[in-house]
DNA sequence: TTAGGGTTAG
């Protein structure tokens, strides 16, 4: 502090005549923080510097300090930062508002600067207040390392054990996808104690990184906890977004009316999520019902609803609503340009997604980046157009983890239409930049095989072999009436497996018969190659012929239900229906990893569980 | 006696 101190001394301003005793002093003072604090608008913020300077205040840390909170409040920044900078002797106070300013106007990493500033500064130790801060901003940034090495600073300081700081540890551990580290910090607190906001810290960590069982087990333990704190937006939000990414129905179904009973139905957070959650469990007029009942100018909402319908097929329905946005004079943001191309690329609508790409950031102020145009490279590849697709991936610049989307997009493309030089340099690709490598040696070695060239796809295995890239064997799984069933690729041991066939090339003869073009041996070798007009591209649409095929892959394994789905299926009045209850299945389906472990999980726990909540009085 | 943590679309 004396450096500092010392180096700001001589511009230090001189005492002003107009403070001339200690009680006038702290009145004075007294009556500019109680002004500061009722505040609200620039204009008296200003006039309240200009006094503060005026009547020789400049230099009283706990006044400035005030002074810089409410231009902080006001998003005023750069005004703070300068009088920070102006400061001759700021303390922890000081330092901790301006690096949460930085927080709040989305400059993570500069809060993360002035942290390190901080510390070679060497005057001030950060305290509770300033690790929070610090750590929200590694979240911000997914900084793991460096999260890590001020956690570790953490630990051997005097702010351990500290419930605010430890939850937000939790979010950042969560956040940077170190899920195992974030339980072991939040068991710690059990020492401590625990609020809401540090349970809700847990359960978005298991739900952001698709954990869902063990979040919902999160909740449950919430409840049945002695807390006094109820779950709130935050949490039942979080809640939600868990069902969603376990795809059950059933669960968030009754997750819903645990937000009812709690009064949380028209938070519009909480009705975004239950959009969201409706839409990929499948049922898309519950999904639209929400966002009725809570129609609103929030672009999240209208993005949700866009990409609900987008993920469903209905591309058009989804444009409209993306007019209506426009013509509402709502911003949207990159997300909501990428449901845009979502649905153009789920309908067929191709020239209209590579419209909505070359005008977007004209139109509508967003510069197209990786992930949109890896968007339009799944769009060009699913319509056959791969060597369009081809030349655009080459031209897009990607870090590795944008690079493995982009690159497998080319390679799904090269394989659905039997494109071996796509499929080769897409995989060749991903090899070199270690992304996606099992599944990329395997379509290398596939394609290596089609073209006679079996002494390379024979090493390429043996060299999988060696690595320990053994391919996992691909399950999904699909909930009817409250069980969870497992479907593993490839079993072909199913009783009605000759009768599932019968029914889908009856599907198939019916939809030709309404005048669809589709590979004669879309079935049999789920692809479908389409060639077809601007009119019939719609109905294509609204057909999702395109999901039949994989569909079919899903409801040809056996299990004893798969019978259950075909009667379903029959039930439906035309093959229009059946398409669309295909594709519900479809959107049901999750790869898994671990299916032990999700069996083991989906056994154990069920929405009883969720039930006995959204019971509880 | 000023400063701190958790939610939704991708």
């Amino acid at each position: 502090m004396k450096k500092r101190f010392l180096q700001n001394v001589r511009f230090a301003p001189a005492p002003s005549p107009f403070v001339q005793n200690d009680f006038f002093h702290l009145k004075t003072k007294a009556f500019l923080i109680h002004k500061l604090s009722e505040s609200t608008n620039l204009f008296l913020t200003s006039l309240l510097h200009t006094l503060t300077l005026k009547i020789g205040f400049a230099s009283d840390t706990f006044t400035v300090n005030h002074l810089i909170n409410r231009y902080v409040k006001l998003r005023e920044i750069n005004t703070a930062r300068k009088l920070f900078d102006e400061m001759p002797e700021p303390n922890v106070v000081s330092w901790t508002s301006v690096i949460s300013g930085y927080n709040d106007m989305g400059q993570s990493q500069t809060a993360l600067c002035m942290f390190q500033e901080m510390h070679e500064d060497g005057y001030v130790s950060p305290n509770e207040y300033t690790f929070a801060s610090v750590f929200k901003a590694c979240s911000a940034l997914a900084e793991l390392r460096i999260g890590k090495n001020i956690h570790a600073r953490l630990e051997i300081s005097r702010c351990r054990g500290n419930t605010v700081v430890s939850s937000s540890l939790v979010d950042m551990y969560g956040k940077c996808n170190d899920v195992e580290i974030a339980r072991r910090v939040f068991d710690s607190m059990i020492g401590y104690g625990r609020n809401v906001v540090s349970w809700t810290s847990m359960i978005t960590a298991y739900a952001q990184n698709a954990r869902g069982h063990e979040a919902i087990e999160i909740f449950r333990s919430f409840n049945a906890s002695s807390t006094s704190d109820r779950p709130n937006q935050f949490m039942l939000a979080s809640v939600i977004s868990a069902c969603s990414c376990l795809g059950r129905l059933q669960w968030g179904r009754v997750a819903h009316s645990v937000v009812t009973r709690s009064g949380y139905e028209s938070n519009n957070v909480v009705a975004t999520s239950l959009l969201d959650m409706y839409a990929k469990c499948g049922s898309l007029s519950c999904a639209e019902k929400i966002f009725l009942r809570n129609r609103s100018d929030s672009v999240i909402l209208y993005t949700s609803m866009i990409m609900a319908l987008a993920k469903h097929g209905l591309g058009k329905a989804a444009l409209e609503l993306f007019e209506e946005i426009v013509a509402k004079r709502i911003k949207p943001n990159y997300v909501t340009l990428l449901g845009v191309l979502h649905a153009c690329s789920h309908s067929g609508l191709v020239n209209k997604g590579l419209e909505y790409l070359n005008t977007m950031n004209e139109k509508h102020g967003v510069t197209p980046d990786p992930r949109h145009y890896t968007c339009v490279v799944d769009m060009l590849g699913r319509f056959g157009r791969v060597d369009e697709a081809y030349d655009l991936a080459k031209t897009i610049e990607v870090g590795a983890g944008q690079g493995a989307l982009l690159w497998g997009a080319l390679l799904s493309a090269g394989r659905l239409h039997g494109r071996v030089d796509i499929v080769g340099e897409a995989s060749k690709r991903l090899i070199q930049s270690n992304q996606q490598v099992t599944s990329a040696y395997v379509a290398l070695s596939n394609a290596y095989a089609v073209t006679g060239g079996w002494e390379d796809s024979e090493s390429l295995r043996l060299e999988m072999k060696r690595s320990g890239n053994v391919k996992e064997r691909a399950c999904s799984w699909i909930e009817i009436k409250d069980s969870v069933y497992v479907f593993h690729a490839g079993d072909l041991s199913c009783d009605e497996s000759g009768e599932i066939e019968r029914f889908l090339k009856d599907l198939e003869k019916r939809m030709k018969e309404r005048g669809h073009r589709g590979s004669s041996s879309m079935i049999t070798s789920s692809s479908v190659f389409v060639d077809v007009d601007e009119e019939a591209k719609e109905e294509m649409v609204n057909l999702h012929c395109e999901r039949l095929a994989l569909a079919y892959g899903l409801i040809r394994l056996p299990v004893r239900s798969t019978i259950r789905i075909i009667n379903n299926l029959r039930m439906c009045r035309d093959c229009h229906e059946a398409f669309k209850l295909i594709s519900e299945i479809f959107e049901r389906k999750i790869v898994v990893r671990d299916v032990n472990r999700y069996r083991f999980k989906s056994e154990s726990f069920d929405a009883k569980g969720l039930n006995e909540i959204a019971c509880k009085k």
